[in-house]
DNA sequence: CTTGTTCGTAAGTCATAACTTACTGTAAGT
DNA sequence: ACTTACAGTAAGTTATGACTTACGAACAAG
């Protein structure tokens, strides 16, 4: 189910980049605007996306908020694309042998 | 270069639905349209757009042309993930170990 | 040669979503 | 207590892209 979420959010070119800053280590709002060519609301509404598409948690400390990966989106997502490669690869040896089979 | 290409492709219901129609066999454009809500023109853009992400493949035949899926495209998606999976993996055991050393 | 499929392209419409500025709220500092 | 820093929300603008209808090209069939 998320898996649809998780690809609409990493669709957007902005989306993807503070995803992937956040690849190393947690950060807040303002570090990850500062490295955007994008005002910090934003960034806010692209995190917003992101913490619905499960791909970024929050934990607030005092006045900042550390937004960092969650893997549970990411998961899924990974899943969804496994189980599709796996499809094509069995129709794809089924063609094969459909075809081997002919001649 | 081309997982982009290919997580925009994957964002738009209509062209996963599509895609994952060919999952099981080649089919040509207006067998897709029948399967889908919206007109063949429609079918024909969003085909443009898979194939320009290295999602599917054409092979004309006489008249009509037999879509197909690609692996190219979703082996870079795939790889894509993969790495980003392991950097956060690493990312977060390597925190662990920071916060084990701390304490 | 004409007719009928099948499909791609062009042009135009419309909805969505990615931005902006302005405002509000909350925590920390003086 | 007031001020400053940090962040989310509201509202409005604008650009993009997903659709439509109309048209043109290529091949098949009569």
């Amino acid at each position: 189910m998320t898996y649809e979420q998780a690809l609409t959010a990493l669709a957007d070119p902005t989306r993807r980049h503070i995803f992937e800053a956040l690849k190393d280590c947690p950060k807040t709002v303002g570090e990850l605007a500062h490295s955007q060519p994008v005002s910090r609301p934003a960034v806010s509404q692209h995190l917003k996306v992101l913490q619905s598409a499960q791909l970024v948690s929050v934990r607030p400390e005092g006045n900042r908020r550390f937004y960092a990966i969650k893997r549970e989106g990411l998961e899924e997502l990974r899943t969804y694309l496994d189980g599709f490669w796996n499809d094509v690869l069995s129709a794809y040896s089924a063609e094969i042998a459909h075809r081997m089979k002919k001649t």
